[in-house]
RNA sequence: GCCCCCAUCGUUCAGUGGCCUAGGACACCUGCCUUUCACGCAGGCAACACGGGUUCGAAUCCCGUUGGGGGUGCCA
């Protein structure tokens, strides 16, 4: 969800500067990279509308980092280093130095040759500052002397993405870098990396407020729902996703919060970016997506509902959801509620709560009325306006509101769909049988 | 521990020294509409973390405190 974000924010700066959207593969941990990973991230940018100009994965270009950190040897400002991670805990631990242990420049002066188990590591400044003026947070600095000297070559030779980052940022010309408050830290890093490579001006950063959970931690995949592949499953529609997403560390000045992404991206500007990180409210992308969704035409909507509609146990027919759709589609906030509303219609009713059933069946007036309905259940011709015509009618003879205590006794809830058009599908006896049944009880 | 950052209603966005008795949206509550619910409409509840400055004047600027977060990997 956060990386969507920043990939939202990316594309609504460039497209709305007419500027160049990179997408770029970062993958240069091969431990962790599959081909899962790669569809799940191009999936979703499609999903979410954000199309891309360019597209690189860093993985190809691991010959170009390689060259770019041996030429950095060979002008002395990287250097080999054969420190297993154990030995620079410990001495790290020894000088009860930092928690994790930051690497102590051991082999500055080595000279290790290059081999088995050796890293290159990039000679970081004593002394001096590095800092850039980040378009969210303002002017950023960090001492050098804080950075360690990092590895950007691994011991089986595979680049760093620091070392990545600032040879294809300088290479693919990269104007602006949009990314999460958690990649703060690594920047300087990579500015150091940059202008040893000989790059002049940086590029511009802007780093983005972290979306948060109810606990304001960020966004973790163990502990909450973070996948939007997760959230397209569960029937959100990727307009209201796209929108919401939007307004998390950024609104339209006018207030105005569910728009089209068109104005999304003629109000949208990296300046008017918060620093405080936002919460992701679930409840709030509700809204939106029923505004989205009572939006849309009918036929889409079915259609939308389909998979969720085919799903349901028992099933609903497709015919019957289409004939009910339009009472459905004013009511649900996700296409997975769907099925919710019909269950009484292709099932049995659930059982009515207790405090439900407590407020309906109270007093003279519904065992009046079911036995009113029930005495006329035979001779009512079957259709909506009938069947309607025949609770109210037995309503206004006792002096009663008729349509709750038949609403609960045949659908099992008091609140849900206009009672009258769903009733007509189900067939007299089934119908019969329910009001039997609640009068029985009273 | 060390480094970096953040701080307006429960949530989110607005507010960039006077227009603020702080506005919109979500959530919540009330009423209207409706013989259900939902939609819609009308209202309501509710915030500038605290303490010092600067200034004629501070939610807006500065400092500190407190609270929160991010990072601290041969992850990105």
């Amino acid at each position: 969800m956060g990386s969507a974000r920043s990939a939202l924010f990316n594309w609504l700066y460039a497209r709305h500067t007419g500027g160049t959207f990179v997408l770029r593969i970062e993958d240069t941990d091969t431990e962790r990279t599959t081909e899962a990973h790669l569809t799940a991230i191009t999936g979703t940018m499609r999903w979410l509308g954000l199309d891309w100009d360019e597209e690189y994965r860093q993985s190809d270009r691991f010959d170009l980092y390689r060259s770019a950190a041996d030429k950095m040897v060979a002008d002395g400002l990287a250097y080999y280093c054969n420190c297993t991670p154990e030995e620079v805990k410990a001495r790290a631990e020894a000088r009860g130095d930092s928690a994790h242990g930051g690497y102590d420049g051991h082999c500055r002066d080595r000279n290790v040759a290059p081999g088995e188990g050796v890293v290159v590591r990039f000679r970081t400044p004593d002394e001096g500052v590095t800092g850039w003026d980040d378009i969210v947070r303002g002017r950023v600095e960090f001492d050098n002397a804080v950075l360690e000297d990092f590895v950007i070559v691994r011991s089986n030779g595979v680049p760093m993405f620091h070392v990545a980052n600032a040879f294809d940022d300088l290479d693919m010309g990269i104007t602006h870098v949009v990314r999460g408050e958690d990649l703060v830290n690594t920047t300087p890093r990579v500015l150091l990396l940059r202008q040893a490579m000989g790059g002049a001006e940086p590029p511009v950063y802007a780093h983005l407020p972290l979306i948060v959970n109810e606990q304001r931690k960020k966004l973790s995949k163990r502990r909450d729902d973070v996948s939007v592949g997760d959230y397209a499953d569960r029937g959100y529609l990727p307009q209201a996703m796209a929108n919401y997403l939007a307004t998390l560390g950024w609104g339209p000045k006018d207030g105005e919060e569910i728009r089209p992404m068109a104005e999304l991206v003629e109000l949208f500007d990296l300046a008017d970016v918060n620093k405080a990180p936002a919460f992701f409210d679930v409840k709030k992308l509700d809204h939106f997506n029923a505004e989205y969704i009572r939006a849309m035409p009918l036929d889409e909507f079915v259609e939308a509902c389909r998979p969720h509609v085919e799903a349901a146990d028992p099933p609903i027919p497709a015919e019957l959801f289409a004939s009910l759709a339009p009472f459905v589609q004013e009511r649900v906030r996700r296409f997975d509620e769907a099925p919710g509303f019909l269950d009484w219609v292709v099932g049995d009713a659930p059982e009515p709560q207790p405090k439900d059933w407590k407020k309906t069946m109270k007093g003279d007036g519904p065992p009046a009325v079911l036995d009113g309905v029930l005495a006329k259940l035979d001779d009512v011709a079957w259709e909506p306006e009938a069947l309607e015509a025949l609770v109210f009618g037995v309503g206004e003879e006792l002096g009663v509101k008729s349509q709750l205590p038949v609403r609960l006794a045949v659908t099992g809830r008091r609140a849900g769909l206009p009672l009258f058009e769903p009733l007509a599908e189900l067939d007299r006896e089934t119908v019969r049988a329910r009001l039997q049944a609640a009068r029985a009880r009273l």
